[in-house]
DNA sequence: CCTCGGGCTCTACTTACTTCA
DNA sequence: CTTGAAGTAAGTAGAGCCCGA
């Protein structure tokens, strides 16, 4: 509910071709100034001073260069706070064995200081239940500046970001998780509403269009009657509205147009994503491509 | 070199909880 | 105070990739 769409910078960027419209939509939050950037990168280069070369390369693959971005060496071990607030107790057997340091923290998880914030916890975490944390506004915004740099985190610099919010590195982790789905989710919305436009602007000219054959069939059909009645009709397309016309005298369709088309009788290609606003080219969305 | 199993992370989906109108 | 919707932290399943044996 917090960050919402301000923290979201969506941005759409594609290029209908005839055949293949491909459709390139960026919602990665839009670094908006300098100030910002070297906001970001400060904290980035705070929580990774320093160089790790075993990486995931998947996130190389990815188009995320986590390279960039070394990690702390000291990071590996938390320095868990045990917390009394301990919120989080239906911890999978999976779960443990695939993070056997989220794990280490588990057993000792450190106070997860939204409980700054929300002073209730949840009546001192009494019960067995799951039990939701908020996240406070510091971590949120230092996780949304990380997220900014990168939308994937390698194992050291989940658990630096983790020690540096007092987090768990699998909450980082499910943070980073569910950020990444909210973004393809708005990316997703963003597909559909340009989608939907392109559709209604299809729809409209091929509306057209048909009216458009409907005369010319009238037309084929009544010859006599052109004949006698008009002089021989040439069917042009204006080059300015790109509607056909009958006349004989120009492709264009007004006196407007015809000032302002300068080549006569030019077959021009309908294109239904002209009335679409110019695509907005942003940089390419880091969500990890699709393993293939 | 190939295969296999374990470990890890990912996405997609779901659940449970919180917040707010 | 209740309620329903929206947001979000967290759980789960399945898949792919990497690495060592």
């Amino acid at each position: 509910m917090g960050e919402k769409d301000d923290g979201l910078g969506l941005s759409l960027s594609l290029a209908c071709g005839q055949n293949q419209p491909s459709l390139k939509l960026n919602l990665m939050p839009l670094a908006s100034s300098s100030m910002q950037n070297l906001q970001q990168r400060n904290i980035w280069n705070e929580l990774f001073q320093s160089s790790d070369r075993k990486l995931d390369t998947r996130l190389v693959h990815g188009g995320i260069d986590v390279n960039q971005a070394p990690a702390t060496a000291e990071c590996e071990e938390e320095g868990g706070v045990s917390s009394p607030n301990s919120t989080v107790s239906s911890i999978s057997g999976k779960r443990n064995e695939r993070d056997p340091v989220g794990d280490e923290i588990d057993a000792e998880r450190p106070s997860c200081s939204p409980s700054s914030d929300d002073e209730d916890g949840g009546g001192g975490g009494d019960d067995a239940s799951r039990k939701k944390l908020r996240l406070s506004k510091e971590q949120s915004l230092v996780l949304e500046e990380t997220f900014k740099e990168h939308s994937t985190l390698n194992p050291k610099q989940k658990s630096a970001l983790a020690m540096k919010l007092n987090l768990r590195p699998r909450q980082v982790e499910v943070w980073f998780q569910n950020r990444r789905a909210r973004t393809k989710l708005k990316q997703t919305e963003v597909d559909c509403e340009y989608l939907k436009r392109c559709c209604d602007n299809l729809t409209e000219e091929n509306r057209r269009l048909q009216k458009e054959v409907q005369e010319l069939r009238a037309l084929k059909l009544s010859p006599q009657l052109n004949m006698h009645n008009n002089p021989p009709t040439t069917l042009t397309m204006c080059p300015s509205c790109e509607r056909v016309s009958s006349s004989s005298s120009s492709a264009a369709c007004t006196p407007k147009h015809r000032n302002l088309s300068p080549s006569p009788q030019r077959p021009v290609p309908v294109s239904p994503w002209a009335a679409l606003p110019l695509p907005i080219t942003h940089r390419p969305f880091n969500a990890p491509a699709s393993r293939s």
